[in-house]
RNA sequence: GGGGGUGUAGCUCAGUCGGUAGAGCAGCGGCCUUUUAAGCCGUUGGUCGUGGGUUCGAGUCCCACCGCCCCCA
C-alpha cells in the first residue's frame, strides 16, 4: 500500500524532527489520505509532492497528544457553549461584569503575538475573535497550543466576553480546548479558491473556506422551502414516488440504466414523475406535487447536471391556464423575497450574467404563433414558409416533420428575445404529447413554457387523459427513431388513464435554474452542492508501482521513525 | 464528437530570443502580551501535467496522451 507519497512523508519527518518544538513527537503511522493530496491525473505515478504540509500537522497532532490532549475524543460536551451569532446578539461586550461564554468553532485566522495569540473562531453562524494570553491560560497550556495550532482546527474557547482596545468584542480565554486537529492545510481564503478540484469536487472546502458559500446554499435551501410552502399554502400535498422506474417515461431523455439483482432486471433512473404522479390523480388525490431528483444521460455544461432536482405538480380540474397564473405567483414571490442583487433602481429587476431581466408581475404571455410571428415573419403553420425559413437560417429540414423543424427555429429565433420573464403558451400539437388541443384552436396544444432569462424554467399543460388518444400517441414515440424517446409503451399508465383520470393540469419547474436565477448565479455547479465530476479512480492507487519497496530500508517511514528515535 | 484555451512551489501567478527555475502569500525557525490580510528577521520547498522527439542544451520548439475550462454539435 506504500507509493512514492509515504515515502517523501518519511523524509519529512526527519526534517521536522530536527526541529520540533520540545515536547513534539514524531507522528505514528503515514498519513491515511494520501489521495486526498496532489492527486495527479496526468501522472504516470499517480501523486506527486505535496506530502509536506500533513507532516508537519501530524507532528503537531502529535504535540498534543503528548501534553494530554485527544484531538478526537469521544464524548467531548461544552457546557455553557453558544453559538458566535448568539453572543453578539445577546451579551454585551462593554458590560460589567463581562460575559462569560464558552465559543467553539473552526480556527479561521492565527495571530501570534509571542507571548499572547489572537485567534479566530467561527462557528455555522459566524466569527469571533477569542484572544489567549499566556498568563491567563497557563504557561503550559498557552506552549502547546502556540506550539501546534493550525489553521482549519477545531477549538473552544472559555473567557470573559470584552473588547480590546481596537473595539473588537472578543472572547479573552481564560481556559482553551483543541477539540479537533484538522491535518490538511485549508487553502487562503484571502486569495479565493480557483481551483474546480476544491470547490466542485471537494465542497466541503470550499465551504469551509468561503463563508459566503454557506450562505448562497442556505439561500438554496430557503428557496426550495418556500417552493414547498407554497404548495401547501395552496393545499398541495407531497409525495414520493419511484426513482427506479421499468419504463424510463414522462419526458424525451435518455435515461441510466442499472439493474435489480434478485428480480434479475434492467431499471431506469427516472427521467420524470410525470407519469407516476398522474396515477395519484386517478387514484383519487386532486392536489399533489414532488420535489426531487431527475436524472438525464446527457452532457455536462453549466446548464445542465446529470441529476438535476424537479418540481412538478398536478391539480385535478384545473386548466393549463390556472398553473400559468399560479407560476407567476410563485415565481414573482420567490424573487420578493430571495432576490438579493438587484439592479438600481425601482422594480424587480435583477442581473443575470450579461442580462437584465425584470422579475416584476405581470408576465409577458405570447402565444407560440404570435412569438413565430413577431420574430420570423410567418405564422408556424405555415409549412411551406416554416421551411423556407429554416432553409434561409440553414437549420436541418430533411425528412423532418414541420413541427420539429419549427421547433429548432423557435429555440434559435424566438427563445434569445425571451429575457424578461414569458410565458409561451399554445404549443403546436404535435409537440405536445402529453396536453391536450385547445378545444378553439385543435392546431394547438394546451401547453405552456415560462422562459426568463432566455431559459426554460417551467413547463405545464392541461393534461391528456383520453386513454386510446395516450395509447397511439406513446406508439408513435416507440416508432421514432430518436434514441431519447422511450422504446416501450407504458401499458399501466394506459390503463391507469382507462380507469378515469380527472381533467387536471400539471407543471415542472426546474430547480436548479430557478435557484440560478434568483441568487444569479451562471452555472448550475455552482448551485448544487456536489455536481457531478469525472470520478477520480482510488482503485487505481493500489496498481502502481510500488516504487517504495524497491528503497532502502532507511527510507521506510517506520524504520526512519525508529531510527530516528534511537538516535 | 469538433474548435479554442490552459496545466510551473501548498495557493495565486511570472518566466524575454532555447542557456543554472522566480515572486507574493502559506509553511518552518527566531522576536514580539490588544492584533485583525498583524509586524520584523531568517529559511525550507520544484518530475515545470505525462511520455516521446529535435538540440551541445528544452519550462520554452515539435508529436502523442491525460486533466480541467470555454464555445459549438
Amino acid at each position: 500500500m506504500r507509493t512514492r507519497a509515504t515515502r517523501r512523508s518519511a523524509s519529512g519527518a526527519d526534517r521536522c524532527r530536527a526541529v520540533a518544538a520540545p515536547g513534539r513527537r514524531p507522528a505514528r503511522g503515514a498519513p491515511p489520505f494520501r489521495h486526498a493530496l496532489g492527486w495527479n491525473p496526468g501522472s504516470r505515478h499517480g501523486y506527486t509532492r505535496r506530502m509536506r504540509a500533513p507532516q508537519d500537522r501530524l507532528d503537531k497532532l502529535a504535540g498534543f497528544r503528548a501534553a494530554g490532549a485527544d484531538p478526537y475524543a469521544a464524548g467531548t460536551t461544552l457546557p455553557g457553549r453558544i453559538p458566535v451569532a448568539e453572543l453578539l446578539a445577546r451579551h454585551d461586550p462593554g458590560s460589567d461584569p463581562p460575559a462569560v461564554v464558552t465559543l467553539a468553532g473552526r480556527v479561521t485566522a492565527l495571530r501570534d503575538h509571542g507571548n499572547s495569540l489572537f485567534v479566530d473562531l467561527r462557528d455555522g453562524t459566524g466569527r469571533c475573535q477569542a484572544y489567549v494570553q499566556k498568563k491567563a491560560v497557563g504557561e503550559e497550556a498557552f506552549a502547546v497550543l502556540k506550539a501546534n495550532l493550525d489553521l482549519g482546527d477545531f477549538l473552544a474557547a472559555r473567557g470573559a466576553f470584552q473588547r480590546t482596545k481596537k473595539g473588537e468584542p472578543t472572547l479573552f480565554a481564560s481556559a482553551v480546548e483543541l477539540l479537533t486537529k484538522s491535518l490538511l492545510p485549508p487553502p487562503k481564503e484571502y486569495y479565493g479558491l480557483a481551483d474546480v478540484e476544491l470547490r466542485y469536487r471537494r465542497r466541503y472546502v470550499d465551504l469551509a473556506a468561503n463563508p459566503e458559500r454557506l450562505e448562497h446554499f442556505a439561500r438554496r435551501s430557503a428557496i426550495v422551502r418556500d417552493v414547498r410552502r407554497f404548495l401547501e399554502e395552496h393545499d398541495f400535498m407531497e409525495v414520493e414516488t419511484p426513482m427506479l422506474h421499468a419504463i424510463a417515461g414522462g419526458a424525451v431523455a435518455r435515461p441510466f440504466i442499472t439493474h435489480h439483482n434478485t428480480l434479475d432486471c434492467d431499471l431506469y433512473l427516472r427521467i420524470a414523475p410525470e407519469l407516476f404522479l398522474k396515477r395519484l390523480l386517478v387514484g383519487g388525490f386532486e392536489k399533489v406535487f414532488e420535489i426531487g431528483r431527475n436524472f438525464r444521460n446527457e452532457g455536462l455544461s453549466p446548464r445542465h447536471n446529470p441529476e438535476f432536482t424537479m418540481m412538478e405538480a398536478y391539480w385535478a380540474y384545473a386548466r393549463m391556464d390556472d398553473w400559468v397564473a399560479a407560476c407567476e405567483e410563485l415565481v414573482a414571490s420567490l424573487a420578493e423575497r430571495h432576490v438579493q442583487q438587484r439592479v438600481e433602481g425601482d422594480g424587480l429587476k435583477v442581473r443575470w450574467g450579461e442580462q437584465v431581466v425584470d422579475l416584476a408581475r405581470p408576465f409577458r404571455r405570447a402565444s407560440w404563433d404570435e412569438l413565430f410571428r413577431e420574430h420570423l415573419g410567418c405564422s408556424v403553420f405555415d409549412d411551406a414558409a416554416v421551411l423556407a425559413a429554416a432553409r434561409a437560417r440553414g437549420v436541418d429540414v430533411a425528412g423532418r416533420p414541420v413541427a420539429k423543424v419549427a421547433e429548432d427555429l423557435f429555440a434559435e429565433v424566438v427563445e434569445p428575445h425571451l429575457v424578461d420573464p414569458t410565458f409561451v403558451t399554445d404549443f403546436p400539437i404535435a409537440l405536445c404529447p402529453l396536453a391536450k388541443a385547445r378545444p378553439e384552436d385543435p392546431r394547438v396544444g394546451e401547453r405552456f413554457e415560462l422562459f426568463v432569462a432566455r431559459v426554460e424554467l417551467a413547463n405545464g399543460f392541461s393534461e391528456l387523459n383520453d386513454p386510446a388518444e395516450q395509447q397511439a400517441r406513446f406508439e408513435e414515440q416507440v416508432r421514432d427513431a430518436d434514441p431519447e424517446t422511450p422504446k416501450e409503451v407504458d401499458h399501466d399508465y394506459v390503463t391507469a388513464l382507462a380507469y378515469g383520470m380527472p381533467p387536471a393540469a400539471g407543471i415542472g419547474i426546474g430547480i436548479d435554474r430557478l435557484v440560478m436565477l434568483l441568487t444569479g448565479a451562471e452555472a448550475i455547479r455552482d448551485v448544487i452542492l456536489f455536481p457531478l465530476l469525472r470520478p477520480r479512480p482510488a482503485g487505481e492507487l493500489d496498481e502502481l508501482p510500488d516504487d517504495d519497496a524497491a528503497a532502502p530500508a532507511g527510507d521506510d517511514p517506520a524504520a526512519a521513525r525508529a531510527a530516528g528515535g534511537e538516535a
